[in-house]
DNA sequence: CGCGCCAACCGGCGTTATGCCGGTGTTTTT
DNA sequence: AAAAACACCGGCATAACGCCGGTTGGCGCG
């Protein structure tokens, strides 16, 4: 499904996203219309979803937080719509521990912060959250 | 330091990092230099820090955790450079609350996840950390 | 063993995109 | 008001791309 000239090119892609398809065959050995099906294939089964613009420190206005969340209902699903209903939540984790769900939230104000997490506190099967507002940014990988 | 044309120059490349300059000078209405200039600076700026691959699930083979990391260090920046010396270290934010680090790593297995827990608690200024494996993945935007 | 089949790779060709540069219009400075 | 600074445009030479025919190397089957 991917043998070792795919990681190589998707390895490449790491580095940089928006190299050419000639530069990325230099680097695995291969010709430039070889590496180009392999990559139009990787694109279509699926296995590059897609390619990401990595913004500054400058860009990120506004506030980030971490919501660690705790509900009683029988199944996570359920509060997911609601989450997925927000367009300022990042990433939502279900994970192992006395939490449920942990959620990652960048939001332009810490106004608006307090209004998403009312909103979550006012769904009937989120029994508690707790807010760690992120006061700084060390590691950042996309993905 | 960046105007209209540059975000939406930036929202371009948010949808598909991998397009033609060309392709976005269409978007949003400016000769392909312009654009190529205002990319160039803005990469060199660093508002624009880099391209980056999206890889679909299958590629997402190993495991998730989160890390929440209380330390006594006088600075947070004291166990920076350990985390970064680790790939698996995907973020590292610092947060308010009684926690003060929130790590998230990508590893290949349960096993190599012990083993970077276990680094981490070898450094004298970690003085408790949480482990959360991550169990399901529900949301997921990119940066 | 040899034959044919299939998948992957290569390289050339025409088209498209890129980088560079001079020219032009607009705003800011002196 | 002239000059300088800035951003944009468009043309040209070069590089990259997509496409296609030809070649290679493995693999099964008679």
């Amino acid at each position: 499904m991917s043998d070792k000239f795919d990681q190589l090119i998707i390895k490449a892609l790491q580095e940089d996203a928006r190299q050419s398809v000639s530069a990325i065959a230099e680097q695995v050995h291969l010709s430039r219309s070889a590496v180009s099906e392999r990559l139009k294939r990787l694109e279509q089964s699926g296995e590059i979803r897609g390619y990401q613009v990595l913004l500054g420190h400058k860009s990120m206005s506004g506030v980030a937080a971490y919501f660690d969340i705790q509900h009683n209902s029988a199944r996570c699903a359920d509060v997911i719509p609601l989450l997925t209903a927000i367009p300022e939540v990042r990433r939502c984790h279900g994970i192992s521990g006395e939490i449920d769900l942990m959620v990652f939230v960048q939001a332009d104000s810490v106004t608006r912060l307090h209004q998403i997490r009312e909103e979550l506190d006012a769904h009937p099967a989120i029994v508690r959250i707790k807010t760690h507002i992120v006061l700084s940014d060390w590691i950042n990988k996309a993905d």
